[in-house]
DNA sequence: CGGGGCCTTGAGTCACTTCAAGACGGGTGG
DNA sequence: CCACCCGTCTTGAAGTGACTCAAGGCCCCG
């Protein structure tokens, strides 16, 4: 058995590990159902009743939230492995929508609850993932909070680009399978300030256009670098 | 014994519950030592090694990283019952500073790992907390990607409000002890910004400066409905 | 070949930034 | 107790990045 399960690793300390370990995987497969989604259609809504907590298989997921005259924030992708089901009060706060088409694993909170007190590894290994999840939500603040629109973007395209599903390192070309509205909407800017930005950083030399949603990433240590560089100077 | 802690309440669906467990509190102690810090003093900073886990017993801090040209992201502010020490690798990602007199058990994380062993509702509580903080973080994203600094300002002092310690009831008189920076580097925008929304939820009606850092909520309700309002139209 | 999303570009406007004074306030020493 | 002083906060004026509105181009599909 294949053991990435650390007992010494704190949740909150730990980098990120491999995905599902194969107890845990076998675990949430005894007791929840494996289901498909299509692009754009939902797992859930945000405000819905919390029954279920899925983890990806495979595919990638936007969680969003709705704000009273329209406007959508994106507050993260998901990709494979990753936990949600997020809520509070008994009720989901985000929506979530396959971007691709999504294999996931739904597993009932009740079951999901007797899963927790039978193996203690289990609870540690949800603290992990939260833990998971909530560095990448801090990094996301730091883009929205400093970062002007063309470096946003290099970021987020970088960030596509750590994703072996989306990135074929031997021709560095990234097939990228979000619109240009996710994009904006997860990047709290406008669809026009996202496409300026590519061709920005088209200019830039930083990356190249090959269909609308694919690039060629030239150096991406260098597209990672442009993201991080201060927004004035240098 | 008082308990808060529900086997049947999964950490990822149930609402925001009390602090501390007496005996999570009693094991933390056991293992942990309490430390004070002063306005300003570091618990630690972002790269440090990451050998300790905190809880705050009572007092506010911040959470911030630094960007490579000295701008200033406040990802978080810290309140008690909340645990910090979030780290990746072996390192952590925030630097954490009091804001005002800060009360704290430090645990070493050798020692919350056995605790974490040894007790299953332990992890299960740190899966708990770490999901409520990114509740909060979410909400952050939210107000970063989509709301105008006014409207960001009167959620960040409606935020405060509702922290028992910072807001009298009686009186409707919240007592920031943030500074206008603090404020800037945490909605992303500039200390100026900060000030002009200040000015405009005044004549707005909706606060009144008391001392600089002290306003008075005639209608908290009201503020808060500003807040979430759209930026455009009625 | 035509139609409809999706994406890009342009022009004008506005919110926020930056730079630069000035005002307030809280603490200290005379 | 008052005067001073420094950090903090507010206000003003000019510049700019991003938004909105609007038109045109691309690409995929039927």
């Amino acid at each position: 058995m294949p053991d990435n399960f650390e007992p010494d690793s704190n949740p909150l300390v730990a980098g990120d590990k491999a995905g599902l370990t194969a107890c845990e995987e076998a675990l949430m497969l005894r007791v929840g159902t494996v289901r498909l989604y299509s692009p754009d259609s939902p797992a859930y809504r945000e405000g819905d009743q919390a029954d279920n907590v899925f983890i990806i298989r495979a595919g990638i997921a936007r969680a969003s939230r709705l704000l009273p005259d329209g406007r959508r924030q994106i507050v993260a992708f998901l990709w494979a492995n990753d936990l949600f089901g997020l809520a509070e009060d008994g009720a989901y706060i985000n929506t979530i929508e396959a971007v691709t088409t999504l294999d996931v694993v739904r597993t009932p909170v009740a079951a999901m609850n007797e899963l927790l007190r039978a193996d203690a590894r289990i609870s540690l290994d949800m603290a992990r993932r939260t833990a998971h999840s909530l560095r990448e939500a801090q990094r996301h603040i730091l883009c929205l909070g400093q970062l002007d629109v063309p470096r946003r973007v290099a970021r987020f395209i970088s960030d596509c680009a750590s994703h072996v599903e989306l990135f074929d390192e031997r021709t560095n070309v990234l097939c990228m399978p979000m619109k240009r509205l996710d994009v904006a909407d997860y990047l709290g800017t406008s669809i026009e300030a996202v496409a300026r930005a590519v061709t920005q950083l088209e200019s830039a030399g930083l990356i190249e256009r090959r269909l609308r949603r694919d690039f060629l990433i030239p150096d991406p240590a260098l597209l990672r670098d442009y993201a991080t560089r201060a927004t004035h100077g240098s």
